[in-house]
DNA sequence: AAAACGTGGAA
DNA sequence: TTTCCAAGTTT
């Protein structure tokens, strides 16, 4: 076994984590929900989406079943809502291809929506041990530093060699261990800011460490200004304490969530006001919110009506649902939406 | 290749 | 306050 793997393990036997939820029991459904749940997000920010959605979605046929709805309230909160649609049609695809179960194969696996090479490798090996490189943030980091590679890891060449050494150093045997302890490396010991070098095992060989170069690596990926932009959220409420939801289009941010209907400009606004015969000027003001997304900045203009009659027109839109305010936990609000509508007084 | 895609926590 | 970024994938 290389050196590199054999400590690692070591080190893992003694600091890594090793009761993680999704550890116990280690069945490639508990798996391959952690994995995507874990996609651009921290451990102590999923564990508790993991136990609810595990608790209400125990089995991946369970998944299959469920309505994408409910999907995406279980998903609420957690952000890039694709994973949670990709989830959910994975689910169907082994439901009717693979007997209801994850495929055993590399390429049926990497096939199924949401699922990439790392995620497919992350799968294999901790729930069946077979031989598959991961790369995700932590073992990039790892690599970055123990062999002193410069250049952004996002960058194609960089992560092209990148992948090249996270196969080489691949042990033989152990491999759902090697897999956790090295991502436990890199979230514990050899983090972004302030890694605990002294404690590592395998400072004697770290380019970065020799090298005086820890804080330079990785190198951060270019810097761009965050573009703003505004629009207008209608907040309708009738008498019965509901609240007018619309359905996210398709495409873009926030797809397939429930939100509040929006609008661009007064004019628009006052467009959709017309079938419940509202009058834009009666709004009652509600605080401006500035939601901030990974590429760009939302100013948020909430104005608020009541309606004495839900107006007819609602009703019969698929896109459009009253929804009792105490009950928005069953579909999948925005964070920014979820926190302004739970702030309203019933 | 580069941009889209969320959110909350830390520096 | 602003910036960065954390178990990436898709288009």
């Amino acid at each position: 076994m290389s050196e590199f793997a054999h400590r690692l393990l070591q080190w893992f036997d003694r600091d890594g984590r090793h009761d993680l939820p999704w550890q116990h029991p280690r069945t490639p459904y508990r798996v391959w929900l952690s994995e995507i749940m874990l996609q651009q997000t921290q451990v102590q920010t999923v564990i508790p989406y993991y136990l609810r959605f595990l608790q209400e979605l125990p089995t991946l046929p369970d998944l299959a079943a469920a309505d994408t709805d409910r999907v995406l309230a279980l998903w609420a909160g957690l952000g890039y809502y694709a994973r949670a649609r990709n989830l959910h049609k994975a689910a169907r695809a082994c439901v009717e291809q693979h007997g209801g179960d994850l495929p055993r194969d590399f390429e049926a696996m990497a096939a199924l929506p949401g699922i990439g090479r790392s995620t497919a490798g992350a799968i294999l090996a901790q729930a069946h041990g077979d031989r598959f490189p991961i790369l995700d943030g932590n073992v990039k980091r790892t690599l970055a530093r123990f062999h002193g590679i410069g250049g952004w890891p996002g960058s194609g060449p960089v992560e092209k060699q990148m992948w090249t050494l996270a196969e080489q150093h691949l042990p033989e045997a152990r491999l759902a261990d090697y897999t956790q302890a090295i991502m436990d490396f890199g979230a514990t010991l050899c983090t972004r800011h302030d890694p605990a070098c002294v404690l590592c095992p395998l400072q004697d060989d770290c380019v970065a460490r020799r090298e005086g170069r820890v804080d330079q690596l990785p190198e951060a990926k270019p810097g761009k200004p965050l573009p703003e932009r505004r629009t207008l959220m209608l907040l309708l409420r009738d008498a019965r304490g509901h609240v007018l939801l619309a359905r996210r289009p398709d495409t873009g941010v926030w797809s397939g969530m429930w939100s509040l209907p929006e609008a661009g400009s007064h004019d628009e606004a006052r467009d959709f006001l017309r079938p419940h015969a509202l009058d834009f000027d009666a709004a009652e003001p509600l605080p401006l919110i500035e939601h901030t997304f990974s590429h760009y900045r939302l100013h948020i203009e909430p104005m608020g009506w009541r309606v004495a009659e839900p107006a007819a027109a609602t009703s019969a839109d698929a896109g459009l649902r009253w929804q009792p305010l105490d009950r928005l936990h069953e579909v999948g609000l925005p964070a920014p939406v979820k926190k302004l509508l739970g702030s309203l007084t019933p």
